[in-house]
DNA sequence: GTAGGGTTAG
């Protein structure tokens, strides 16, 4: 192939689509030998520094300048600095004229080194030269403008040639832009190219509708992606690629059903996965947490002959580790071993996390001893700390941790082979935020503390987090003066407070009822752009109210409106309530008329809350008209149907919504006091599969212990065990539970174990 | 990596 003609042949499109414009011409050696010569002496003096346009060699050399030798010579150069110096220089010498070939030559050593700026003037110079050029050579350059993601360029660049009667583009000229303006994923830009190709009456194939498949994907136009594909499905033109394309997608949209059914075709239409197709789906299943399709689609791409890399194993091994299974999970980690690849430190803090007990931990550790240095030891240290953290072993992480401080040894916590590593190991940011977190979460604030300042004498990085954290937990202990310190210090090191940290302080505030300090912080969270959380100002308004200061609760809430943050129905409903409470009837209606009036549409309970405080205060009649308004509006009295919330709640995840932890509690207290345990432990058994279990410290917490003391002791829920299923959930530490019930064709019987 | 707030019995 001679490197001058390689252009106007046809590429092939897709996954040779890199390979095919990228590649460098052939060597010279089917050249004359004077071209030989003299593009030798070219490349020898463009790269003899410094580079004189007077050098007299070179000017004796520039009347043999053609553009045979200009595309040689380029193509020769390392660095396309001095490619384009060469071809600038070029350009500029009478007599000589670049053609379509040499200007596809720069144009690709420039899309290779991702130049735009020279590649836009290039496609600009193109046109002012008004170079002809064959449609396989436009498609060349279009594809250059297109790997850049100069897709404006590319569509000028199309226009101007056809409109100036440079180039009758063809069907190969058109799949070629069709491919640069699907990576921009404009849907409307790539229909009108179509729809302009097939006027001119150029069909279609298979490289035409890839793009078009890609650019539908790109944007989420699932219908007419998949009738796309049955398009080229139908045509019989599906390969890898357009597979790759599909399945790609399905996984991104978290369609991993569909993305199996798609495997299922390819392989029926004798087509095989590509490597990256496996990788792609390997990652995109254990991210949807599809631990069993991916451990399929692991065992295929092993028997297709793929040799999975670390990072597969990586990603394997954590899935597996995220859903307990341990035993494959190590299985996986002794093939990698034996297949030669090391498992890095990735893999085995993975694996150390998800250790269940320290004799497991220390034979981990002993196996991946050798070759460890001192950074891949503090992360193995951080991953074992995690492990005993999670165990419950705070105390003994916080020993390791100062054992690291200190650079000691110390025997009692199981692993001390650590420190037998060559010297000091060193904790990192990670390290301490493991400690402190898990000492917060237990209350053990001046511990935390200590260590935060430890870490400032080691010079250990602090971060926001770790700063939001420690004034969340003093302004949960109502240690405000230390908090606003924290603050202080915070912003001096140069960390900037975010609205969680504003917010923690607004919260002691409002809970120290400092109606002032409240206001004056929302002033300063407005200068960051921080929204207060309503959850605080309301509970400043009912503990205000409830002290029978409703003037004050009134008044904040106007200042909060003069502030610019605009309290909701919630707010101002805890107000009215209050109000009702005090025997301030009348201010009552005036706030409800008052919000009306700015545009609220009060709900259900703010209804709930006048009326009854009417009928309270003996007037009835008003509070008649109030229910009657309400009913007008359409608003149902209150949301004791369980069972309609049970339907939507199925949509819901039918949808793909992930419901949290506070769906699940009110539909199950709701099902108790609806007396029907059955449906009430329907749910709880959901919740707990999907690891959805409040923490002691959440509120829920409570909830669902009641629920589940009461449906051990209901007799609908009695024991009939045929089959146990042990659910051990983390945080259920200091209570025991159980739970038997007889679920009609489904026997169930749980124990909630404590640690 | 941070929403979860307001009514309702006795």
């Amino acid at each position: 192939m001679k490197p001058y003609t390689h252009f106007t042949k046809t590429l092939s499109f897709s996954s040779k689509f890199q390979r095919s414009i990228f590649t460098k011409s052939q060597n010279d050696s089917t050249l004359p030998s004077d071209i030989v010569n003299v593009t030798d002496e070219f490349i020898s003096i463009f790269t003899i520094r410094p580079f004189s346009p007077n050098n007299p060699e070179l000017i004796n050399l520039a009347p043999k300048l053609t553009n045979k030798v200009v595309e040689t010579v380029l193509n020769n150069f390392k660095s396309w600095r001095v490619a384009h110096a060469f071809f600038i220089w070029a350009s500029n010498q009478s007599g000589y004229k670049h053609n379509i070939y040499t200007y596809n030559a720069m144009a690709s050593i420039l899309s290779r080194a991702r130049q735009n700026a020279p590649l836009k003037v290039l496609a600009q110079d193109v046109v002012n030269s008004r170079c002809f050029m064959s449609p396989g050579a436009l498609g060349f350059l279009i594809r250059c403008l297109g790997s850049l993601g100069l897709v404006e360029e590319a569509n000028m660049l199309f226009d101007q040639v056809k409109m100036m009667g440079l180039c009758v583009p063809n069907s190969y000229s058109y799949n070629c832009l069709l491919e640069a303006i699907s990576k921009s994923g404009s849907t409307d830009l790539v229909e009108m190219r179509l729809k302009e190709m097939h006027d001119h009456g150029w069909g279609y194939d298979k490289y035409t509708l890839t793009p078009v498949l890609q650019v539908y994907c790109n944007s989420g136009e699932f219908e007419k992606a998949l009738s796309t594909f049955n398009e080229i499905y139908n045509q019989g033109w599906v390969d890898e690629h357009v597979f790759y394309i599909l399945v790609m997608s399905f996984t991104k949209w978290g369609e991993v059903e569909k993305a199996c059914e798609l495997i299922e075709r390819m392989e029926d239409c004798n087509v095989r996965l590509n490597e990256k197709t496996f990788c792609m789906l390997i990652h995109g299943f254990v991210k949807e947490s599809r631990i069993d399709k991916a451990l399929q689609l692991f065992d295929k791409m092993k028997k297709s002959g793929f040799a999975p890399d670390v990072s597969i194993y990586d990603v394997m091994i954590g899935g597996l580790c995220k859903t307990r299974e341990r035993e494959k999970a190590l299985q996986l980690y002794l093939e990698m071993k034996e297949s030669g690849k090391k498992p890095d430190v990735g893999v085995l803090s993975k694996l150390l996390s998800s250790c269940c007990d320290e004799g497991e931990l220390t034979h981990l550790l002993k196996e991946s001893w050798d070759e460890m240095d001192a950074q891949t030891v503090t992360v193995l240290c951080n991953s074992v700390m995690s492990v005993l953290v999670n165990n419950g072993s705070v105390d003994k992480a916080y020993n390791l941790l100062q054992a690291m401080i200190r650079g000691e040894t110390i025997p009692n916590v199981g692993v001390e082979m650590l420190f037998n590593f060559k010297g000091k190991v060193f904790p990192n940011t990670s390290s301490f935020s493991i400690v402190i977190d898990n000492l917060l979460q237990d209350g053990k604030l001046d511990l935390a503390l200590s260590l935060f300042r430890d870490m400032i004498q080691i010079g250990c990085k602090q971060n926001v987090l770790l700063y939001n954290n420690l004034i969340y937990s003093l302004c949960n202990s109502n240690r405000l003066e230390e908090s606003y310190e924290l603050l202080k210090e915070m912003e001096q090191s140069g960390f900037e407070p975010t609205h969680f940290t504003h917010n923690s302080i607004f919260g002691c505030l409002c809970m120290r009822q400092d109606v002032l300090g409240a206001l004056n912080l929302v002033r300063k969270m407005r200068a960051h752009g921080h929204e207060p959380w309503t959850k605080h100002s309301t509970l400043l308004i009912k503990s205000l109210c409830k002290n029978g200061k409703v003037v004050d609760a009134c008044k904040f809430l106007s200042d909060m409106v003069q502030e610019g943050f605009l309290p909701d129905t919630i707010s101002y409903s805890a107000a009215m309530n209050g109000l009702l409470n005090n025997q301030e009837v009348d201010l009552a209606l005036e706030l409800f008329h008052n919000i009306c009036a700015s545009g609220y549409c009060p709900d259900v309970v703010a209804y709930n809350i006048m009326i009854k405080g009417l009928c309270k205060a003996q007037r009835i009649a008003e509070s008649e008209q109030l229910l009657n308004e309400m009913i007008m509006k359409g608003l149902i009295p209150s949301c004791g149907r369980p069972k309609a919330a049970l339907v939507h709640f199925r949509t819901m995840k039918q949808e793909g919504m992930k419901p949290d932890i506070f769906v699940y509690v009110a539909l199950l207290s709701a099902f108790l006091s609806d007396l029907n345990p059955l449906l009430a432990f329907e749910i709880l058994k959901e919740m707990v599969d999907e690891g959805n279990f409040p923490d002691p410290v959440d509120k829920n917490y409570v909830v669902v212990r009641d629920v589940i003391s009461k449906l051990s002791e209901d007799t609908q829920t009695a024991l009939h065990e045929t089959l146990s299923v042990w659910i051990d959930v983390p945080g259920f530490k200091k209570h025991i539970f159980s739970v038997w019930i007889d679920v009609p064709g489904l026997k169930k019987h749980i124990l909630l174990v404590s640690e």
